[in-house]
RNA sequence: CUGGGUGUGGCGCAGUUGGGAGCGCGCUACCUUGGGGUGGUAGAGGCCGCAAGUUCAAGUCUUGUCACUCAGACCA
């Protein structure tokens, strides 16, 4: 049973997010010390919890990459600016929000580098050395990397002018191919979203207007925040031969023919914090799928200063430490304190544990979810904390997915799509002609509304386009972004 | 880039007609503390964003500048 007097003091501290969402989702960055703002505009110090999850979901991803036969490289961070220009769209894309070096030492150099916004160029120019042959083929690199871009508007983990991203970049003898490969990445981000960060999403294709500087095709998985805003949460797309043209990559197939290969690139970030805070956090603070918590379980001993209670938590925490990620927390700060603390961190499961559960050879569990408390038995209290674990990220999820469906809603004509534009906050799923025009008429007389993407599960709404009338050829997702 | 807001101990803020730089939290030491931010005593800590100007005197007035922040626009 939650004390009314304590809720009123945590609410002080973290700003509600019916009150100001863009407040809450600060005060969460700051209080559950996940960043902080450097004296670089844009720029932020991820400190060591908020790294700390960054690390999990390296480990985790990293591992559904390799399993899927992909090879980490680096590359270097300064693109020089002939190599940036190589491919047209490409440029054009990024050139306005690249950050240029152009003195080395006390010189100026003789043609500027690129700080790199993404490094496609930089595995062409590779590419174009290490493949001759269709026995080359393919090649399944990625890097774990930091990029730069200038941008004019900055969040924490949402929008960063640096920040911390894997970039896959594959080369394919066929289009087919490459085009699984597309299909298999984003997969492997779904797989990824759902199962380890607890996040649903609708997955599907961009749009012409929408889609990655110099794609054919760019796939997305866009997941829903809290407030119904969405996040694009993670992109693969299909070059086809355009970048392997542009850079003159050629091999010689198995009939001795001189052929481009085909190309594919994919890549998630940093931002994917953002999306677990406003997607899972409360008023309360964080909370975070045990899968990547850098804690999962806190214990907090009860009268620690009494004889026979700090080593009995200790055996029990090293009991625990051979399956979970835990923290005894035996510094002297009041318990009350603790338990706000962790949960402010997000910390999935609580264990308190005092001289009353040593006599009765038990624990008091809480959950972050449901803030419950349960007394377990001791005896079986690693089954008690996994089940436990996994209650929290079904919840979660569960949580997330409801708050998807409630807020999606269909419009079946232009009124209808300006009436909830206007009053509900969410995706909309709505028919559309094919036309860019009519992505852009919507953007504008909604005030920002924009194709998420076409879904992959696409239903026939009606059979005219929402905005022109015209027949439609696809369903659309549409919503704000981040 | 456009518009709003804010710059004063680590953080959050107050500072009246221009004249003593303060409060809360945090921090340090000691004591206290049994199940939701425990209570007490003592203490440390400040180029008032930066620059110029007005004045006998500037945290306060003027001008400029920089930074951060929020909302838009932009965001391959």
């Amino acid at each position: 049973m939650a004390d009314k007097k304590n809720d009123k003091k945590m609410v002080e501290q973290i700003t509600s997010m019916e009150v100001d969402f863009a407040q809450w989702y600060t005060d969460i960055v700051k209080k559950a010390e996940l960043a902080d703002y450097s004296s670089v505009k844009g720029c932020m110090i991820i400190r060591p919890y908020g790294y700390g999850i960054w690390e999990n979901i390296q480990h985790d991803l990293d591992a559904r990459f390799k399993r899927l036969g992909h090879e980490n490289v680096y590359m270097p961070m300064f693109i020089p600016e002939s190599l940036l220009q190589r491919e047209k769209d490409h440029v054009e894309g990024f050139a306005p929000e690249c950050a240029w070096v152009t003195f080395g030492g006390e010189n100026r150099l003789t043609e500027r580098l690129a700080v790199r916004p993404t490094s496609e160029t930089l595995f062409c120019e590779h590419y174009k050395k290490i493949i001759q042959s269709y026995r080359d083929l393919p090649k399944l690199y990625n890097q774990w990397c930091n990029v730069v871009r200038w941008e004019k508007t900055t969040r924490p983990f949402l929008r960063t002018a640096e920040f911390l991203w894997q970039e896959g970049h594959t080369m394919h003898e066929t289009e087919e191919e490459a085009r699984e490969e597309t299909l298999k990445m984003l997969k492997c981000y779904e797989d990824f979203y759902r199962d380890t960060l607890a996040i649903p999403a609708v997955v599907g294709r961009k749009t012409e207007k929408e889609k990655f500087a110099g794609a054919i095709e760019t796939y997305t998985i866009e997941p829903m925040m809290h407030n119904g805003v969405a996040l694009q949460g993670g992109t693969s797309h299909y070059f086809g031969d355009g970048f392997t043209k542009a850079f003159d990559i050629t091999f010689t197939d198995r009939e001795n023919k001189i052929r481009y290969p085909h190309q594919t690139s994919w890549g998630v970030s940093t931002r994917m914090i953002g999306a677990i805070i406003m997607t899972h956090g409360d008023d309360n603070g964080l909370i975070l799928p045990p899968a990547i918590a850098p804690i999962q379980v806190a214990l907090i001993p009860i009268a620690q200063h009494k004889e026979g209670v700090l080593e009995a938590a200790g055996a029990l925490r090293d009991k625990l430490a051979e399956k979970f990620r835990v923290k005894l927390d035996d510094s002297d700060y009041s318990t009350g304190w603790k338990f706000s603390q962790y949960e402010m961190k997000g910390v999935p499961v609580r264990l308190e544990f005092g001289p009353r559960d040593i006599e009765n050879n038990c624990c008091v569990l809480v959950s972050r979810v449901t803030r419950e408390k349960t007394v377990v038995s001791l005896d079986n209290i690693v089954d008690e904390v996994e089940a436990a674990l996994k209650r929290v990220h079904d919840e979660l999820y569960q949580r997330a997915l409801d708050n998807l469906k409630n807020r999606t809603h269909n419009a079946l004509n232009y009124q209808e799509f300006l009436d909830i534009a206007e009053k509900q906050s969410g995706f909309i799923r709505a028919m559309w002609c094919g036309d860019t025009e009519c992505e852009e008429k919507l953007k504008d007389v909604t005030g920002g509304v924009k194709s998420r993407c076409i879904p992959f599960e696409e239903e026939q709404l009606s059979d005219t386009c929402v905005c022109c009338g015209k027949p439609a050829k696809h369903m659309v997702v549409w919503g704000r972004q981040y």
